[in-house]
DNA sequence: TACACGTGTAAGAAAGTTCTTACACGTGAA
DNA sequence: TTCACGTGTAAGAACTTTCTTACACGTGTA
């Protein structure tokens, strides 16, 4: 992901803060920054359904925030461990601009489509 | 807003990442970083329309991002300038765990309401 | 075979976000 | 009075996000 060296793109950095801004992902984040767990015991202690856990990790995933690896535990069981990445983003309106200079994708992503995609 | 000595809340946090997750909010910020304007000039500028971008302003003003303020022109015209504000935020997983752990509101704020509310 | 545990996916509903269009009001100049 | 320019607000439509429930599959054990 993106360490202190490094710059996100503008759309690289709408997907993060999108898929930051949501308290249950925040919470997924900071269950897993404890340490790495399976998707169904991190489902049961964070306190919700498995399916649902499973659609926030992809989001998660999909911004590179966090890592997901299949595993045989030793009962033969495949199991799907996720960790956090390994992430230090900085925002200020400087380098906000800078990002925003790189958006490919000007519009928003959602609502009625625009006649006319502004750019 | 948030310096580099302060930390957001976690509701804070959400609500900032929210607003900075938008294509077009990300360059209404950058548009202003490089320097103060009115309202339906800004929509001008950005080309977009008046009532969309004051929409997005009062949203990113809500989180802190931007502060307006009306002014009289020299022909008489009330008009509504904005400029960005002064915020330098980091997010580390650790920093993000922190902020979790401040968050009141737990659920993400659309969908189904949940049968129970887990935090 | 049934059960326990793990996985991934799909469908449909509820809620919020984004956008356009319209309305209303104000000041000043022609 | 009309026009130009500024402001704020509301209504309704299109779209995405979030969630639950259900289905399907796998391995191992009793």
């Amino acid at each position: 992901m993106t360490g202190p060296g490094t710059s996100p793109t503008g759309d690289q950095l709408v997907e993060v803060l999108a898929a930051l801004s949501n308290p249950l992902r925040l919470r997924i984040v900071a269950t897993l920054a404890g340490g790495r767990d399976y998707v169904s015991n991190l489902a049961r202690v964070i306190g919700v359904s498995r399916p649902l856990l499973h659609m926030h990790l992809q989001r998660l995933e999909a911004a590179g925030l966090v890592v997901g690896s299949l595993e045989l535990s030793e009962d033969g069981k495949a199991m799907k461990y996720f960790e956090v990445a390994d992430f230090d983003l900085r925002l200020t309106p400087a380098l906000l601009a800078a990002a925003a200079a790189t958006l490919t994708t000007t519009d928003s992503p959602r609502g009625p489509a625009r006649e006319e995609p502004s750019r």
